[in-house]
DNA sequence: TTGGTTGCAAAATGTTTGCATGACC
DNA sequence: GGTCATGCAAACATTTTGCAACCAA
């Protein structure tokens, strides 16, 4: 999604992905700018410095981010998720592909892995539990990155 | 690790699998019997909630609690887990074997799985980064048990 | 005896909520 | 203009920390 195509400004890419039936206000659209530019999930901390320091002049409450979280997600553009080397929350905008990291021990660095291990296998999962219906996973793979596993 | 085997008393179950430089106090013993009962994860609260209710008489302070699951952390009996169908951390005892867990989206059961599913592509999984080096992986499956999906 | 551990209270953290003001359609 | 969204402050829940009293080795 953040590959460049055609020189289009951000007004056309808000208005093709906006959401249905959320109201536009200045803060929203500031708040899916950060998340369409950022690409990897951020935290409502990381979105909050972002707004401060690309709009030094406006002011920003996190319960409005919080709140445009939440209602980004419950209209199905926005994807919350916890992790273990996190603390708090970390959010994403939902770019239709199913994407998983690999995610460093000491830097905290998360790269995309290309495909998901588990696609050709999720109906054996599925199996192992009769009457499950399964509808999702969550994956993340741990270690150490080139530039940290040599300490 | 709770299949029963042989009539063995929890004191010798404690002394077999107590870890290495920490010293037995009362509590840390009823914590630790706690977490070897359950078998499945659990929250510091749950924690408290047993302690109480299996020891009416004692005095249980939340923070002696937090303070030991990380003591056991650090020591490599217990692991600690954070989860989106959670909205707080949840401690297991490490069993030796690598376990995942099914999870119902509505009810919030937790069934194990009998195998996992990326044991034998883990060493694909390193090859999609170069440099990197995979140390663990983390997974839940979601859903609806069949308790939970018909309606 | 003595250093590590506990309970208590308070702090810290991330997130949510109540409410009056303000902005979008 | 009416409704919904915002900023602010306070509430909230979980987890952490400081400290004096206590207990296990």
């Amino acid at each position: 999604m953040n590959q460049k195509i055609h020189p289009e400004s951000y007004d056309d890419i808000i208005e093709r992905n906006w959401p249905e039936g959320i109201k536009k206000t200045h803060q929203r659209i500031d708040i899916f700018k950060i998340l369409y530019k950022e690409d990897l999930p951020i935290s409502a901390a990381d979105i909050y410095d972002t707004l401060i320091k690309e709009h030094p002049s406006e002011k920003y409450a996190f319960s409005t981010i919080y709140r445009n979280l939440i209602a980004f997600e419950k209209a199905g553009v926005v994807t919350k998720t916890v992790s273990s080397t996190e603390e708090n929350a970390l959010y994403e905008l939902k770019s239709g592909k199913h994407r998983h990291f690999i995610i460093c021990l000491k830097c905290h660095k998360r790269i995309p892995i290309k495909t998901c291990p588990l696609h050709d296998i999720m109906h054996d999962i599925e199996d192992t539990v009769p009457g499950f219906e399964v509808t999702g996973h969550s994956l993340e793979i741990y270690g150490y990155c080139n530039d940290c596993k040599s300490e």
